[in-house]
DNA sequence: GCGACGCTTCGGCGGGTGCCGAACGGTTCG
DNA sequence: CGAACCGTTCGGCACCCGCCGAAGCGTCGC
């Protein structure tokens, strides 16, 4: 009875990311901005007017915001719980379809290097920032970040938690990315590093969509500050 | 192009919870024991050939898995892995439907009290075994095991991190119940308190399910090693 | 061996849902 | 004001999918 009333819950929620069409946006939403119906639309492969049927059922449901501007449409993810959902699903996803080795040879290859992923940094570029801030101690094994971590970022970065506005939202978790498989840094502290980051000139986006690409300063930045010699590989 | 595979690949991952029955199933299953089909879809309120097609999908899916013993055939969730994707989707459900007020007061009041959730503890029990050790330092901000908790585990339960076996499952980590709404403790630890309390018959299972319940023994163990002194409201 | 039992297969029904094209309304820009 | 553009609504199509009952198969128990 009640049993299979929460089976109902869980179904309708599972229900919303069941469909092809409808698991793209959502994908293609990770990025945290706002794409227009068009695009989403465009980049899915479907109708307008399909499209605009699957946005309606996704803000309807919560999952997604949208405003309106003039005769744009403008969806995004609602808030970090949306988004966090995305990336727990997505993150169970089987390793890879048919990895076919050329992944890196693509026209997103900018994308395959770094990327945000809502607020934090994703791609290459994320794993190796987070890789590089964990050989440093800056976070520890369950992805806490340390003392040590604390005062780098506010001196390097100029964004310590003391600056962090009081919230329950955990200073640091593991992002699974679907790309890479690795988990990088997200949760408030990956929010600020990607912020900084942007904010310093580090790393720039490219396109509307959510690659990044590191910066001349960039690369003398992440070798100074965080001990990555290859970081130009990265650019 | 890649985009709309990867969406697909989510979709098919979410359909497979996306529908009422099959959804039923997997939170019936989360307590990481084996039911029988005709079991499962007793308590889904399906006839035994509808639930028949649905284990065939979720065991071709690799979520479940199963074993045939003479006339019967017992399904489980695969692994750990699988009952995770369900815990992070059940986590995102909002918050309840209509909390009758009444939930105590059921039938399943043992179970309100305290169950097992895979194979860690959950229910009113779990959260209180977890509050306790967050209270006492054994367990710190992002649910790590502390050196404290290591050692109390050891001594007090015989079961600390060295006796464990070498994985890459973290020690301990957050689960978000979806009746409690609380995150209690899941992971290793979380198994081997689990499997410490029912060997020490500190609980025991009651019924065939996934209800467990404090003994008198339990009760006193509960407030001599945590400091819970109302553990017999859990009993 | 025969019935009871658990499960499965099959056929058929019904409802839900995704999709599109065409027509329409609103906005922007010339 | 008119053309181009973005998005929505509507109707209709097709398909998928969940559900059941009936029949069948293997196992267990008397």
């Amino acid at each position: 009875m009640t049993d299979r009333a929460q089976g109902a819950r869980l179904a309708g929620l599972a229900a919303l990311l069941a469909d092809p069409t409808r698991a793209t946006f959502c994908l293609l939403l990770l990025d945290g901005r706002a794409w227009t119906a068009g695009e989403l639309a465009r980049r899915a492969a479907v109708a307008p007017s399909t499209a605009s049927g699957h946005l309606d059922r996704l803000v309807a449901s919560g999952l997604c915001a949208q405003e309106r501007q003039g005769r744009h449409r403008y969806v995004r993810l609602a808030d970090r719980r949306a988004a966090a959902l995305i990336e727990d699903l997505a993150g169970h996803l089987p390793p890879a379809p048919a990895a076919t080795g050329l992944r890196a040879a693509t026209a997103s290859a900018a994308l395959a290097r770094g990327r945000t992923c809502y607020d934090h940094l994703a791609g290459r570029l994320g794993v190796a920032v987070t890789d590089a801030m964990l050989a440093r101690g800056y976070i520890e094994g369950g992805f806490t970040l340390s003392t040590k971590g604390a005062e780098w970022m506010d001196t390097v970065l100029g964004a310590g938690p003391d600056s962090w506005p009081r919230s329950r939202r955990p200073a640091a978790r593991a992002c699974l990315d679907w790309t890479e498989r690795r988990p990088h840094l997200a949760g408030r502290a990956g929010a600020e590093v990607c912020r900084a980051f942007l904010d310093l000139a580090w790393i720039r986006r490219v396109g509307t969509g959510r690659a990044v690409r590191l910066t001349a300063d960039g690369v003398t930045a992440l070798g100074a500050h965080l001990g990555i010699e290859d970081a130009d590989a990265l650019a």
